[in-house]
DNA sequence: TACAATTGTGTATTTAGTACACAATTGTAA
DNA sequence: TTACAATTGTGTACTAAATACACAATTGTA
């Protein structure tokens, strides 16, 4: 939360620094302990979390700002990024608006206009990131996709909407490469998939047809230690994930 | 092309109208004699077309912006209409700065300005349009998928990229219903396909395939009048087809 | 050393996709 | 009137992909 002198100041940068009416969310997915999580951040003195965002500065490609914006909350650079769609509804950003409202007067305070968001869902590995909060909150954590806590403005829709979209990319393109540690059991693996569809899967179908997909490398010497039978690392064939990116598993027509 | 006066006058409407750094841009496709079309529009005195386009009115939804722009360019409401991408290359609209950069100083020209633009594609029952030039040009018209012309600022890139989209969607949705008559022969429809594909398909396996979504009715009589065999006539079963529009053909994973 | 938990692997069945051929209808030209 | 070209309707065999399902091997623990 900003003070007055803060948001005054915010203001004033604002309008110099960015482009008005615009701004960018992402829904940031990353996984661990079997569990899909989502990065998000909160005020102390607030109950709603929100997604991380920001603005777009006057010369900036859009891309550009989505991954500047990650790498403030993240620490990462180069996230695997994807636009998915444009939130435009005027009433969008009413609460938002609302929140600041008893500041400062409409004209001055940058929060009133009115912000088409562009959303970008982001796919990262957990233990790569380190959660920065921005100035406006104390609070920046990954939250179980489970136990979602409701989100401010239309957060819960741009969210639903990304997990939406991301469920229909692992239709047609490999995903995980961004979620999983460099080596991974195959098991591992289809927790991912199933935790993403919230669904289960057959292993020995799964494993066939993954393996079918040409993405994967099997590492000469199975992980030891844990219990149990000793599963085999797997690690992603870069050229082969690459080329399954830009040509897609399924021909379709 | 405006005038002088005429661009002063839009620009101080426009900066009381109109979302600073937003426009709409529409992929229009219509299908005709086995052609793919699209509608574009053209200035008198210049080579290049653009795709039918606007601004976002102050307190409108963006969908309804965008259907607002194509009720005037086509006449027709209700249009299917689908958002598939941003566009927020800051170089993007370069070439269109430059365009009115003789007649008004940057600080007073609003086509000076930065634009993000959304692109949005539709699909449209050929015989239902009639073209509308805007106020910046003197034609609006279908031009062949097969015989483009050039496209001013990156109205290329939109258009392909609407089109890879459509591609996209022609694997887990029904499309026709917007584009076809209300009846149609198999052959008829096949050619639609075919020519959104570019790409011959096996007229059987075609049938058996479009037929297996549960998508068409088949009238009693068939087409007469025609030469060689009469065909039968389809037309979509409304309820399947909105049925496939929510649930896809796929079931993927 | 038996057991529970987990991993690796194979096969049969069903479904979807592909390839391909012949018979029927209709107007046109001989 | 009749052969012909063009087009439509229909079915079957083959292949590939998806699904359903079961048993053997490994490892730590009781």
């Amino acid at each position: 939360m900003l003070t007055k002198e803060e948001l005054i100041e915010f203001c004033k940068e604002a309008r110099e620094s960015y482009l008005d009416h615009i701004s960018i969310d992402c829904v940031v997915f990353g996984f661990h302990e079997g569990q899909m999580k989502v990065l998000l951040l909160k005020n102390k003195d607030e109950e709603k979390w929100y997604l991380p965002g920001g603005f777009v500065l006057k010369p900036e490609p859009i891309e550009m700002a989505a991954n500047r914006i990650l790498k403030e909350r993240t620490g990462l650079d180069e996230i695997f990024l994807q636009q998915f769609h444009v939130f435009g509804d005027p009433d969008r950003s009413k609460v938002h608006n609302d929140m600041y409202a008893d500041m400062l007067p409409p004209e001055e305070n940058w929060f009133s206009n009115r912000f088409l968001t562009i959303g970008y869902y982001a796919l990262v590995d957990f233990f790569e990131v380190t959660p920065q909060p921005d100035r406006f909150s104390e609070v920046c954590a990954w939250r179980d996709m489970e136990d979602m806590p409701e989100l401010q403005l239309d957060h819960g829709l741009i969210f639903k909407s990304a997990l939406d979209t991301l469920r229909v990319q692992l239709n047609y393109q490999p995903i995980g490469y961004n979620l999983m540690p460099k080596e991974f059991t195959m098991p591992e693996l289809q927790k991912l998939y199933e935790t993403i569809l919230d669904k289960k899967l057959d292993r020995r179908n799964f494993q066939r047809r993954i393996l079918g997909f040409g993405i994967l490398n099997r590492a000469e010497q199975p992980r030891k230690g844990g219990a149990h039978k000793a599963p085999y690392l797997y690690s992603f064939d870069l050229e082969g994930y690459k080329h399954a990116l830009t040509e897609g598993f399924k021909g379709g027509w």
